[in-house]
DNA sequence: GATAAATGCTAAATCAATTCAGCACCCAGC
DNA sequence: GCTGGGTGCTGAATTGATTTAGCATTTATC
């Protein structure tokens, strides 16, 4: 008892039309001189059979799917990885486009297949993100197939969804210094190569920068800065503990993601030291952890949700300029800043 | 400049064959009488031309598109979620299968037209995703799509991948015993409610089972317990807080899952106690912060990627058999239970 | 040497849509 | 009465693959 799908056919056939007049009428299309009657009698005819174009014939004939492609080096392990394709799916919907999801460890091998089997879809557009956002080499489409990059960069030629990152590390500096801390303030995760090099992470060297801008605009100085390679809880622990052991207390953390103020928080407190009234701490990314920690943990959010929207809403829009697209990161105010 | 997509029917004029030829040979279809010349022609002629064959077109003629539906209530804030899906990518990576993904958010009304979105792209079948695990209303699908639920249930007729809860449960109380612990163990998170409704959560149901059977096998019995409803780090704090209020100290906690956990290493620091030495803790789930936690938190791993690639490949399978299909919960040592 | 069978391949239909050229009808105008 | 133009619609081609029926050859069989 196999119910065979509704076609175009049947909607036809029970409008007392040809398929022509029933694509024309059901597709709006403007100049077509159909009755309004027959308007009616091919859409009740529609709506009474459950009618749904099927896509794969519809793309053979226009060169449209409504499906877009999103390519990641990496969808677990973060929750900003999961926000940016939750955004994307958001946005997609919106537009009643549909998500191709695909995963390649960040291997070129696995990019390039990922690519094909997309292309082999007639994907409408790709969009291709990066989790360690940096420069990475677009990869050619077809001039029918639209591309954006997602937390990366590339040659000016192509459009790309960045955060905000300068003006997220000016507000963190801010933070600091609207709630009055003027010394001891230490820097934690600073990273002299990241720094420089451009292709290992745009955005990371963008955020330093904005902190840098942010302390000489209001002429304050790190006492210190403590480069971690590996941004995580371990490292920020021992960097505080190192820290700690020195005369001369830290007054204020600037860390450059939550998992290293995580560490931080660990430190302290076993130290029998507290956030904020000994130490204040500002962070970036608002992980889950931010909202766990006691007190909670004032951070810059990584926009994730709006920078997976946003990325889709400029590969259907067609008509918005190449070149970089910066979303605002959000200034979560928790508790770990304290006036003085 | 636009440069077309190579076609089936370049490939066979390349070969100086007929396009039924072509198909023919590179679908390996067997009792074919096409020379060996043949073949080399045309396998040589698509390999230098770059030749890839329409998806679109191929489905609209057999039945099949290579495609996958994943349908989600929640793709982001857990690492359950992405965890999922990195898995069913994994293994229908393996079976040049792609994903197209949808969220639904829990809503009837955004599942339906999820499903209808996706059946228009002729989807072979869907995998159809709960975060919490629970009881749920299978959605219809046509003869030829396949489903899978993934960790949820529904009546005995659908095919449903589920983490294995009972010997999840029996596990960590297993550690606790096996360490010694005898006496002082109270349980974390307990809910009777929980306990009792199926359609809520079977799985929570199942973990709470095996932990009761595999308690009165070892002839213990909980000092106490703590029943929770919001199980988030907030919740466990107060809980262990007013614990550690009474007289008699606890000296291991059964926490239902990670955040708990969190909450409670969070009241013991504060207390200056120490874990595993003043008390043990043992959880489930193993979420990132299970090893950010200081010391490592032991803990009954939620097996996602497990799930989601097994979900795929029962999907593709076909001749699996119905019912529930377990995956087992890895024990994730790390050093929160101590030696007595 | 005629017939049968095997070999190697092709033409055309099919899938479900879109789209272009054009048919039949009606009315107006000369 | 015949042309011209507008109206309302349809037929057939098209998209890129798969698949069935069947057409020429060649080879084997008696």
């Amino acid at each position: 008892m196999t119910t065979r799908r509704v076609t175009l056919a049947d909607v036809a056939r029970r409008a007392g039309l040809s398929s022509s007049a029933a694509s024309m009428i059901l597709n709006g299309r403007p100049d077509t001189r159909l009755s309004n009657d027959a308007h009616d009698r091919v859409h009740r005819a529609a709506a009474e059979l459950g009618y749904r174009p099927n896509v794969a014939a519809r793309s053979l004939r226009v060169d449209k799917t409504q499906t877009i492609g999103f390519i990641s080096d990496t969808v677990a392990s973060t929750r900003f990885a999961s926000g940016l394709i939750k955004g994307a799916l958001a946005a997609a919907e919106q537009a009643e486009h549909v998500i191709l999801l695909a995963e390649t460890g960040g291997d070129p091998a696995r990019e390039t297949e990922a690519i094909a089997a997309l292309l082999d879809r007639q994907v409408d557009g790709i969009v291709f993100a990066t989790m360690r956002s940096r420069e990475v080499v677009a990869p050619v489409l077809p001039d029918n197939t639209r591309l954006v990059l997602l937390n990366a960069t590339s040659d000016s030629h192509s459009t790309s969804v960045l955060p905000d990152e300068k003006r997220g590390g000016r507000a963190a500096v801010s933070l600091l210094a609207d709630a009055g801390h003027r010394e001891g303030i230490v820097l934690l995760g600073h990273n002299q190569e990241i720094e420089r090099d451009v292709f290992r992470s745009t955005t990371v060297a963008r955020r330093l920068a904005g902190i840098r801008a942010e302390m000489q605009d209001r002429g304050l100085t790190f006492e210190r800065e403590e480069s971690i390679w590996e941004w995580a809880p371990q490292q920020g622990f021992t960097a505080v503990e190192s820290l700690l052991a020195e005369p001369l207390l830290p007054r204020a953390l600037l860390c450059l993601n939550d998992p290293l103020a995580f560490g931080a928080y660990q430190a302290l407190t076993e130290r029998g030291l507290r956030v904020p009234d000994d130490v204040s701490i500002v962070s970036f990314d608002n992980d889950e952890i931010a909202s766990y920690l006691r007190p909670g943990l004032t951070t810059i959010a990584l926009p994730h949700e709006g920078m997976g929207a946003r990325a889709v809403e400029l590969l259907l829009d067609g008509t918005a300029p190449h070149g970089e697209h910066l979303v605002e990161m959000p200034v979560i105010v928790r508790a770990s800043i304290r006036q003085v």
